[in-house]
RNA sequence: GGCCUUAUCGUCUAAUGGUUAGGACACCAGGUUUUCAACCUGAUAAUCGGAGUUCGAUUCUCCGUAGGGCUACCA
């Protein structure tokens, strides 16, 4: 009965389509805290509205909680003691407790029928008081009831909420919130097709489920009085609740769709990872005891806890993402980033090259780009001018600073002169590097007129790796030629003029 | 409108009844350098406003103000 209850946290999605970046946020903070305290995390899909529900969206969602590292303990993809973990299979549940609660005198059925709410709703607004049920069926006899019933009226249940006086409830993070019963309504329990609406599966399940923390965001605020009641109408222990704060657009509003990505399974599209996902998620809302802002899943695991939690909303800052996202993808190996990158790279065709091959220029080429990735899906724009035989560049790059296309010329001439000394077993950054800037400064030749038209007759880039680093994976006869490419074209440049 | 809730640099946040109010991102400047990136150094930058309690308030209380949420047979 006593204090080794066990830590149990659920996470409760509809599936109405992909996980929202702010589900996300709610998902890894109920994750993190079932973890720091050794407890278990289960999923329930609480699909009790039928109009919203979007196909696939359960397996969609297991399916990216799985590409964040989230592990789930019970869930209707693997089970667990308290199956199902759907709502919608759990019908029979509902209705068994649906009429102990009757019973209990904790709801009754109302026949209003939606033209009568809304009537009712606007003479109110009309009358500038706040729309709420005005209980109409709440005092009808046993007889009255039946007798609606036999007529084949369609009902509701609603709960039976006392009607006046105050109720404190108690959130972990904010203390006690007080609320007037008198602002309070009857709201709908059962919907007249008998399925529950979220506020009596919710609760039937967190009970028969033994969840003890429940994390959801604070929209749910204002109908955690009725929530506690109910807990009281059935006589249940009550769970720990957590109200999370919301996250927020740019300008403070809501973070919806109208206003860019909302949803992670755009950010895994657009080459993120989960890492710094998870990193940029968990400190918005929490502070380790310490400032090391660089976290791993597990460092979180351990370090999580209730009092580094705020309680204010926090604005998506998208900078902050590709912060950490550069820092993640620093940290993988090459071979890591390989595998990460293939399937997004559009690596050159034309060349016959076997697998093998392909991977190791690849493995090559990574090196040079990796502290320029800021999300995975840079990899091509970044990495053009390594594949095929020609690059292109406008005539005014290749010129650096006051340097004349006569005198660009002569340099990339001179460098071609230079290079060709070089032998293809000596022909990798380092050494081209050595020789080269040692040529230069031994023959008293500013490095910028020499290094600028290299590297841009190399890449045809305004910003890219350094000229040895791409000659390094280019390999001696490809640089050589496109060496030769731009002093061609160059001529011609100058004979127009 | 009613109810609930929140308030520290532009953003995420730390701290405290007495501090030069700390860190991170972004921004700016410098360094490195052939460019970009990365990296290093530095700078700018905040306690929403007004009362009260107190020797002293950014911290506690109240009142405003601003933001957010809810106000469905949606979650």
């Amino acid at each position: 009965m006593k204090n080794m209850k066990e830590v149990r946290l659920r996470l409760a999605p509809s599936p109405t389509g992909f996980l929202h970046i702010g589900n996300l946020r709610t998902a890894l903070f109920g994750y993190l805290l079932a973890k720091s305290m050794r407890g278990q995390f289960i999923l329930r899909i609480e699909d009790t509205d039928q109009k919203r529900e979007v196909v696939g969206a359960v397996d969609s969602l297991i399916e990216i909680m799985n590409w964040i590292g989230l592990k789930f303990d019970e869930g209707p993809h693997i089970g667990g003691s308290y199956s199902p973990y759907i709502q919608s299979k759990r019908l029979d549940i509902y209705k068994k407790y649906t009429n102990e609660l009757l019973n209990k005198d904790g709801a009754y059925p109302c026949f209003c029928s939606a033209d009568d709410l809304t009537k009712m709703r606007k003479e109110q607004t009309d009358r500038h008081e706040a729309p709420r049920y005005n209980r109409k069926c709440r005092h009808l006899s046993q007889a009255e009831v039946e007798e609606k019933k036999a007529n084949g009226l369609p009902f509701v249940i609603r709960q039976k909420l006392p009607l006046d006086g105050e109720i404190v409830v108690h959130d972990e993070l904010r203390g006690d919130i007080k609320f007037k019963l008198t602002d309070l309504e009857d709201h709908v329990l059962i919907k007249s097709d008998g399925v529950p609406t979220y506020h009596f599966a919710n609760i039937v399940d967190d009970h028969l489920m033994k969840i003890s923390h429940v994390t959801r965001g604070d929209e749910w605020l204002p109908s955690f009085p009725k929530n506690i009641l109910l807990y009281q109408s059935f006589g249940w222990e009550v769970p720990k609740f957590i109200h999370l704060p919301l996250i927020l657009n740019k300008t403070g509003g809501k973070l919806s769709k109208r206003q860019g990505d909302v949803f992670v399974e755009q950010y895994k599209d657009k080459g993120y990872l989960p890492e710094a996902l998870i990193n940029f998620c968990v400190l918005l809302g929490w502070h380790p005891k310490h400032d090391k802002e660089i976290l791993s899943l597990t460092e979180m695991e351990q370090e999580f806890a209730l009092d580094g939690m705020g309680v204010s909303s926090a604005v998506f800052d998208i900078d902050k993402l590709d912060y950490y996202n550069g820092v993640y993808i620093r940290a993988k190996s090459d071979e890591e980033l390989l595998a990460l990158l293939k399937p997004l790279w559009n690596t050159c065709a034309e060349k016959s090259l076997t697998e093998q091959q392909n991977d190791e220029y690849l493995l090559k080429i990574i090196p040079t780009i990796k502290e320029r990735l800021k999300t995975l899906n840079d990899i091509n724009s970044l990495t053009g001018f390594y594949f095929g035989e020609k690059i292109e560049f406008d005539n005014e790059l290749i010129l650096w600073k006051a340097l004349t296309a006569e005198q660009t010329k002569n340099n990339l001439e001179e460098i071609s002169i230079e290079l060709e000394k070089i032998s293809e077993k000596d022909w990798h950054k380092e050494y081209l590097e050595k020789t080269m800037v040692g040529w230069l400064k031994t023959s008293e030749k500013k490095v910028g007129d020499y290094l600028w038209p290299l590297r841009v007759a190399l890449t045809g880039l305004k910003a890219s790796p350094g000229p040895f680093e791409v000659a390094g994976v280019l390999g001696r006869e490809l640089t050589l030629k496109r060496l030769n490419q731009a002093v061609l074209k160059i001529k011609t440049l100058k004979s127009n003029l």
